[in-house]
DNA sequence: GCTTAGGATTGG
């Protein structure tokens, strides 16, 4: 966006210490008036603050622009179109529903039809906020620099409060797909799984929301290789994938996603109809068509990854993390057996390693009950990936051999895996944090404060004010200056502890290393790389319950997983094998207490579980017990070279004499 | 180079 305006404001936390300069900002800018929209006159450059009544997502003009187009309204209950016109589809305003709030700065009058409309002139620039009421006010802006004054906040306010009283905005048509019935006209927030170019004037878009449709839901063929992003078959086979038709000047922007993003889907049309190949006593299935033209909004726009209407949506998908089809993992920065391997593989009925082929050549998923016909480890080895196969082995050796250091950290988006910090090198980042303690200044939180003078320190607890009164059980208490021993004692009696550390008298979080909240005797983990990690805006309202969840999403902290990860190395007569032990939820048996000897007693027992199953029992193979192994066989890129791994996907002790 | 779009569906 050319915006012009010089000062940079963004956010609270870009401002050093927080009143002067926001005093000094009001009486510089000033110079910026607002005009009702009542009181436009023609032919005239104005500022105006409005609240979202109509929108269209961009779309291609006829012309060398995007086109988007709003229409807003304001407590003098005039309504004005406003036309925006940017090169660059991702300098339009992101507008993703009626009732948002858009301030317009530099925006010229024109009569039209009788009617007063806004257009972009230059150095436009344009900042939205969600509508919610007492939602954070969070200033969205696609240009880098743009002014925005604490007094503002209050505006914007003032038109959410109005707003929620005007029935026009309450027609939101945004729903799940489980409720979406044939002929529906709808908008949906999905996420793309895949994409394909059916002709010149249609795109496929395989998306889901992770809820289930109640209708059947067509699955359209495609030829393999012209399909960009994951395979689909086992969320189709959960009735979990749309297959969305994109027309005319919808393609230009659907050609633009990547799969894995997060889009919204304006004026979606539902149609029922019968699979070309179906008998027409089938039942009919439904599929999406997102027709040309632009009426009613009818569009398609990706949204931004700080949104506030990803969380629930991601919450939902990983709802499904089970179904994930991925037969290949392509992260270079995982080292050599840190890898995502899938739970489930493809596997193709025609390779089977002892050479019986099936007549049947299409692609099924396949968990092994030790029923299909076993190989021997010679014969895995010269198998072609993916397949699931079922083995008899001992185990020769296994690593690590400290069994709680099997426990990783594991981030499910960027896929980076990582050790469980031990509790020296948290308590040290404790300490560190505590020095030079001075405290936090945030208008949200209220604050209380304890003077440690024999050991001359300080410790701070916060509370967001919206919660001064809940019950201490379920209050989110932020604590600063402590000890992990101390944080630890206190998360006895309280169940959701964040630490933090003070920057220049603003809230933060301490290092990622560190746990960013204890929940009586568990401890969670943020991943550097994915988490926002920032409390320049926290959302504390409108959480019923926190958990490690809400209060992730609150923070902008990426939750890590614990998971467990060991490997073996397997033999038969014939050969012998290294594989994988890998498993999700590894919380449900990791439990901390605030004493680290008996930290990982839990671990331990669990684990002991396994090896009681897997371990050699002696350096003799005959006197080491069998095992009959389900093996998943697949491919990963391992420094831009396909490598082959192999997963225990489930394991059984057998008595062979 | 100074336009484009300017609300209101039935359709692949």
């Amino acid at each position: 966006m050319e915006g012009d305006d010089a000062s940079v404001f963004g956010c609270p936390s870009a401002a050093p210490s927080r009143a002067p300069p926001a005093v000094r900002s009001e009486v510089q800018y000033a110079k910026y008036t607002y005009t009702p929209l009542n009181a436009l006159k023609p032919k005239t450059v104005v500022n105006v603050y409005g609240v979202v009544t109509f929108f269209k997502p961009p779309f291609p003009s006829k012309g060398s622009d995007y086109s988007s187009m709003i229409k807003i309204t304001d407590q003098s209950d005039a309504k004005v179109c406003c036309n925006i016109f940017a090169k660059n589809m991702d300098d339009h305003p992101v507008i993703l529903k009626v009732g948002d709030i858009i301030r317009l700065h530099r925006f010229k009058t024109e009569l039209y039809n009788d009617s007063m409309m806004l257009i972009t002139c230059r150095g436009w620039s344009a900042v939205t906020f969600d509508g919610i009421i007492d939602s954070p006010v969070v200033p969205r802006s696609t240009s880098k620099s743009f002014h925005f004054v604490e007094s503002e906040k209050r505006r914007v306010q003032e038109l959410r409060q109005w707003a929620a009283d005007q029935s026009v905005l309450s027609n939101d048509l945004t729903v799940p797909l489980s409720v979406v019935k044939p002929c529906m006209y709808f908008n949906l927030t999905c996420q793309l799984l895949a994409k394909a170019v059916m002709d010149s004037r249609c795109v496929l878009l395989k998306v889901w929301d992770g809820t289930k449709c109640q209708h059947p839901l067509l699955n359209v063929a495609v030829p393999p290789d012209s399909v960009e992003g994951e395979s689909t078959v086992a969320k189709d086979r959960m009735n979990l994938t749309a297959n969305v038709l994109v027309y005319d000047n919808h393609i230009e922007v659907a050609r633009s996603l990547k799969p894995g993003m997060f889009l919204r889907i304006f004026n979606l049309h539902a149609l029922s109809q019968r699979a070309p190949d179906e008998q027409s006593n089938q039942t009919e299935q439904l599929t999406f068509h997102l027709h040309g033209g632009t009426v009613y909004g009818r569009g398609l726009r990706n949204i931004p990854q700080d949104s506030q209407e990803l969380p629930p949506l991601k919450r939902q998908l990983e709802n499904h993390v089970d179904l994930e089809d991925d037969d290949e993992v392509n992260d270079d920065t995982l080292l050599e057996m840190w890898y995502t391997p899938p739970e489930s593989v493809v596997m193709r009925n025609d390779e089977e390693p002892d050479g019986e082929a099936d007549v049947e050549t299409s692609f099924t998923v396949r968990t092994c009950q030790h029923t299909s016909q076993r190989v021997t480890l010679a014969q895995v080895k010269r198998s072609t990936p993916p397949l699931v196969c079922h083995v008899r082995a001992q185990v020769k050796t296994y690593h690590p051999q400290q069994l709680y250091q099997c426990l990783k950290l594991f981030c499910s988006k960027c896929k980076i895996m990582r050790e469980v910090p031990d509790d020296n090198t948290i308590a040290e980042l404790f300490c560190e944090s505590a020095r030079g303690y001075q405290p936090c200044h945030e208008t949200w939180a209220a604050r209380s404060s304890a003077s440690l003078s024999k050991q001359g320190r300080n410790i701070s607890m916060y509370i967001s004010i919206d919660m001064v009164g809940d019950d201490t059980q379920s209050q989110l208490i932020f604590v600063q200056g402590m000890t992990l021993n101390e944080v630890c004692m206190l998360s006895r009696d309280h169940k959701n502890l964040v630490p933090v550390r003070s920057d220049n008298g603003r809230m933060n979080l301490i290092d990622l290393t560190a746990p960013f909240l204890f929940c009586r005797d568990k401890r969670y983990y943020g991943c550097k790389e994915c988490s926002l990690n920032t409390f320049e805006n926290p959302v504390f309202t409108g959480v019923e319950t926190w958990d490690e969840h809400t209060v992730a999403e609150a923070l902008g902290v990426q939750l890590m997983e614990y998971r467990l990860l060991m490997e073996f190395k397997l033999e038969d007569h014939t050969d012998t094998l290294e594989a994988l032990l890998w498993e999700r939820n590894a919380e449900r048996f990791f439990s901390v207490s605030a004493v680290d000897a008996s930290a990982k007693q839990d671990v331990q027992e669990r684990i002991q579980t396994i090896m009681d199953t897997l371990q050699p029992q002696g350096s003799n193979i005959e006197e080491r017990p069998w095992l009959d192994l389900c093996l998943s066989v697949y491919t990963v890129k391992d420094n831009g070279r396909n490598k082959v791994c192999y997963q225990i996907t489930d394991a059984e002790v057998r008595e062979v004499n």
